[in-house]
DNA sequence: TAGATAATTAGCCAATTATCTAAATAAAGT
DNA sequence: ACTTTATTTAGATAATTGGCTAATTATCTA
């Protein structure tokens, strides 16, 4: 999960997130967004990809990245969860006193 | 918001932010129970501070720190929302085709 | 098979981070 | 005014990160 975190702390992996979320995009098309070079785009795929975030699929020359929305979901859910936030009911115990 | 991600991205200072959730602590009780130096967690709870998640209170010579839940639960919740997670109806466009 | 296209790996560098010890500051108590 | 206690700042160092260019790998097409 600390990997989860340690992706989400840098901006271009969060934005990277953010536009898979319309949908699957070849790593190429998806660093043209972004004004670093493809090898620095790569590196960060890959920091996404360890901590789970995206999955890929090979087509042909391309690689397709897709959102991994359930890995996020967790973490950040999971997390929100702790201190009583999200959806209310998020840990077992809740005001005890 | 990019301050709290990177803050959160660290394990030291989400277990410092879990146990804040308790209650507030001064920086001595607080860092006891981490097994690094104090002016190592003195560090953490500089950048927990910068991002908003812990505000400070003197009290004689100790310095109490309080847990800011708002600050979190703004950047997990909004960051979380923009993908459809959380409350379920977090951002106003849902499903459009 | 040669050439083009897409992506990653290799190798490098600068900046940041996490850690330490030692020193400085601040507030109380004696 | 000292001394103790609590915390932060200074200064050093090793590891990590984010960025680049150049080279490599993989796949397709002519």
């Amino acid at each position: 999960m600390s990997d989860v975190f340690k992706a989400l702390a840098d901006p271009t992996r969060r934005e990277v997130l953010q536009r898979l979320k319309a949908g699957p995009m070849s790593a190429g098309r998806l660093a043209e967004a972004f004004p670093v070079s493809k090898p620095t785009m790569s590196a960060h795929f890959a920091v996404l990809r360890q901590a789970g975030l995206v999955t890929t699929q090979k087509d042909g020359t391309s690689v397709i990245y897709h959102l991994n929305v359930s890995v996020l979901e967790e973490a950040l859910l999971g997390f929100a969860g702790v201190f009583g936030l999200g959806s209310g009911a998020a840990s077992p115990q809740e005001e005890k006193s």
